[in-house]
DNA sequence: CCAGATATTTGCGTGGCGCGCATATTTGCG
DNA sequence: CGCAAATATGCGCGCCACGCAAATATCTGG
């Protein structure tokens, strides 16, 4: 059921998130107009607006869609696999970086941390960010009430699943940007987030 | 330490997001021009933009600065008085009409919280809401602290009850949002729902 | 494999927005 | 009262979001 069309689309979106991403750390949030991700992203300025409504937008799609994504690989996973087993595995298969990424070269992880940093404590994105986390919650949450049987209208289980696997994801990735160079593997961040709250956060020994 | 500069400001803040929520729940958020906004409160359009750097953050800014407000209220609250009794006055403080709401006549009740709600549903807003919304929990989570003598570094607590006290508020005002004409006090509602944050969200009799 | 149906891309035009800058006005203070 | 600092305003510029219609690409049934 995946056409030709369906492919592109998706392409053409996570090109067009990624290169708003990448040239916004690199130049800082408004010294990047729309023309230019456009033109990294080898489309017109006007087909832009037709994937993203603003800049900020285009730039929350790419953890908007990878955590969406989180939630369709849930559903795909054995039935029978732990719930937190399969949560981990579900997230990280979405860490493992696409063409679009190898594409365009970056710069070594400190600049590139730095930058990201700067990024996220632009205003403007803050927003943007928050409600892609918001709608990703939902759709987790509908995801883990499905596989575990439980009711989204009465109980608060899955909406909690979701949220705590939400801020592990955003743990470990802020982690993985703190890191020094040479940087932490995101795959082990994401594992031991999700091993650490599985196991219900317990006090670490001191 | 309160001279008329500072107050006039307040004001002048005051009137704008009053008067940007009020045009746009009436007529939609793309049928006010930020000069509607401005003209209502009494000022040039290039003041909104000393305030604020959008129509959506106008909008966000009262629900921001009443949060604010009530975590400054927690703390002008007597030490002695138990910690859910303090939150709960300290949030109902800040429902009083102030008078740039009296000024302007408002539609009844069931047409204003249909208008409310098609606001509340615009993609524009929500992220700027949610902003507003995490600013405001930081600044009550660190209220909470100093008059629970926990640690924000160390403890989750203060930030759990800053989250379970924020969710109550929105709770209680979607709830009024959801009643018909006439509407349940918000003052009730606020009460009810933090009495029943504050018991531990027993399960209710059946 | 073609032709019509459907979806996507693109160019163009328009109204509005966000903000820097210079200027006028208001407020605070000795 | 008079000066310094803060705030309000007017003007101008570059950019953005999006409606509309034409061009182009993809899909589907025969």
């Amino acid at each position: 059921m995946t056409g030709l069309r369906e492919r592109k689309k998706a392409e053409t979106r996570a090109a067009l998130g990624w290169a708003a991403i990448h040239l916004t750390v690199q130049r800082g949030f408004d010294n990047v107009r729309v023309e230019d991700i456009a033109e990294a992203a080898g489309v017109s300025p006007r087909t832009f607006n037709n994937y993203f409504s603003s800049k900020a937008e285009a730039i929350a799609s790419r953890h908007l869609d990878r955590s969406l994504r989180t939630a369709a690989a849930l559903r795909e996973r054995p039935a029978d696999e732990p719930l937190w087993a399969a949560l981990t595995q579900a997230a990280l298969e979405q860490f493992t970086r696409g063409p679009e990424v190898e594409a365009m070269p970056s710069p070594p992880h400190d600049q590139w941390a730095a930058g990201v940093r700067t990024m996220l404590a632009e205003p403007a994105l803050q927003g943007e960010r928050l409600r892609a986390v918001a709608i990703a919650e939902a759709e987790l949450a509908a995801a883990v009430a499905e596989r575990t049987g439980t009711d989204l209208a009465t109980d608060m289980y899955p909406r909690l699943v979701a949220a705590a696997a939400s801020a592990a994801v955003a743990v470990a990735m802020q982690h993985y940007l703190d890191s020094a160079d040479p940087p932490a593997p995101i795959e082990r961040l994401i594992t031991d987030a999700f091993t650490q709250v599985a196991a219900g956060l317990p006090a670490p020994p001191r």
